[in-house]
RNA sequence: GGAGAGGUGGCAGAGUGGCCGAUUGCGCCGCCUUGCUAAGGCGGUGUACCAGAAAUGGUACCGGGGGUUCGAAUCCCCCCCUCUCCGCCA
């Protein structure tokens, strides 16, 4: 969340950050919150003497004859019936404060384009070239079939739509890409993390993911435990409520996990073949830093560059997109999406997510550093980056990389994990 | 799942109803002594909020929430977590 005085004194800045957004609720979050800050802070003095009244008040009573000690504790009382009215008081508003300040969205940087969806994101630049076949390329999902690769029918038919089994060299090579993009990162200095898959939900709202996600979530009622939807939620909450010292910073991580997402209000969108399943593996970078905001910025760039190692690793043709207001989430203050060349749909989709948030995730988790000099408590800034989401990441491997005969030819820095084979597939009639 | 023991400041660890925001040690910061280092001496050192130009003053916070009481770190209830033992099981 953002702090409580950053709000009151730039509330126009954050108003208009929420109008970018294109949160109109949110940003109506800004004057509730203001104004339940005006309430609170208009009682608190009062509240505040009348503790202190008690508190002296009742260190008197050893000294008091009993005569005087019945006086003593009737007023007393009195006083105890008025503080509780108003104490009463007082906790309704901070959790009411509270509601409204975690509802405010971070403020956009001023490198965040105006747009209202994803079509109004903004290029920034291409890597590779779009192949030009001499062929009828397939679609993934006609290959992938005609190989024996993928099966969606049956996996409709044990788990509902939207899911999908990899079968043979299709699973190898998920595992190839997953297992190159962790070996990428530890090599670049990045500590592998193997988290948990479910959280509970303060690592979902420290994250800024509750509330408003809870639609998109897997939750096991039960337990209040919920699916992870990206690693980004449990290995940013690592190190929540911890208090670091500056010297242990920055923390670099990079963890491989299964993500769970509903997909909710996708109906219709998207519904052919591994572009939009519930369930997927993903590699994910974190970066946990001091409160910098050209440190932060550095690491926004390392982190691109890090997907786009990869990405050109595997030979396929990218750009990247600076999002726009309306297609920035809550908690985000610049995002950068990677968009891999995807045959069949004639364009670039959606493989990477970059995002820098400074300290709004620090604040929701309680996320400290210590300064070196003058020892300061300070929120620590997170940021993270897809490295490779699979199997979203076959499809332009399996579309670019395919042959005449519907053979897959494998990019050089994949074939180790595949036998040092250099194709999948067998030739199609 | 059953039984027991615990959760206190950056860390360790006292504190069982008012004298406790909390002894002490470590760490950290400043100064002093010592030609470096080691060691030593003195002082300081939690977070948030409110008021204030500031100095400073006030309030809250002892895992979380609720309760008892004039008054709670301390007593009671619920929850979470850690440890030990038992059971069950990958």
């Amino acid at each position: 969340m953002l702090d409580l005085k950053f709000v009151r004194e730039n509330p126009d800045a954050v108003r208009a950050g929420a109008v970018k957004k294109r949160l109109p609720d949110r940003a109506a979050a800004v004057d509730k919150a203001l104004q339940i800050d005006a309430e609170l802070r208009a009682m608190l003095p009062k509240l505040d003497a009348m503790r202190s009244e008690q508190k002296n008040a009742g260190k008197e009573m050893g000294r008091l004859s009993p005569e005087q000690r019945e006086a003593f504790l009737g007023k007393q009382k009195e006083r105890k019936v008025e503080l509780q009215g108003l104490e009463e008081k007082e906790k309704q508003l901070r959790a009411d404060l509270d509601a409204q300040l975690s509802l405010i969205p971070n403020v956009p940087d001023a490198d965040v384009p105006e747009g209202k969806d994803d079509t109004q994101n903004v290029e920034v630049r291409r890597w590779g070239v779009v192949r030009d076949f001499d062929f009828v390329p397939r679609a993934h999902y006609d290959l992938g079939e005609a190989q024996g690769w993928l099966d969606f029918t049956r996996a409709a038919a044990m788990a509902g739509s939207r899911n999908y089994v990899l079968i043979g060299d299709l699973a190898l090579l998920h595992d190839a890409v997953l297992r190159y993009a962790v070996d990428l990162l530890v090599a670049r200095g990045f500590t592998p993390i193997d988290p948990p898959l479910l959280v509970r939900d303060a690592a979902m709202y420290g994250t800024g993911f509750f509330p408003g996600g809870e639609e998109q979530t897997y939750r096991c009622e039960k337990d209040g435990l919920n699916l992870i939807g990206t690693s980004e939620v449990p290995v940013t909450s690592l190190h929540g409520g911890e208090m670091l010292a500056e010297g242990q910073l920055p923390k670099k991580y990079v963890a491989r996990s299964a993500c769970f997402r509903r997909e909710a209000g996708t109906y219709g969108k998207d519904t052919r073949g591994l572009y939009r399943v519930h369930q997927f593996q993903k590699v994910e970078q974190v970066i946990v830093d001091i409160a910098d905001k050209d440190r932060s910025i550095e690491h926004h760039q390392q982190i691109v560059a890090n997907a786009e190692a990869l990405l050109q690793a595997c030979e396929l043709p990218y750009r990247i997109v600076a999002v726009c207001g309306g297609d920035l989430g809550v908690p985000q203050a610049m995002k950068y999406d990677i968009e891999t060349w995807m045959p069949s749909r004639g364009n670039y989709g959606e493989t990477h997510s970059a995002s820098r948030f400074y300290d709004y995730q620090a604040r929701r988790l309680d996320l400290r550093y210590r300064q070196q000099d003058g020892g300061k408590a300070t929120y620590c800034h997170t940021l993270n980056n897809t490295v490779a989401a699979s199997p979203r990441i076959l499809i332009p491997l399996l579309e670019n990389h395919q042959q005449r005969d519907g053979t897959v030819r494998l990019p050089p820095a994949l074939r180790p994990y595949l036998g040092g084979r250099e194709t999948i597939g067998r030739p199609l009639g």
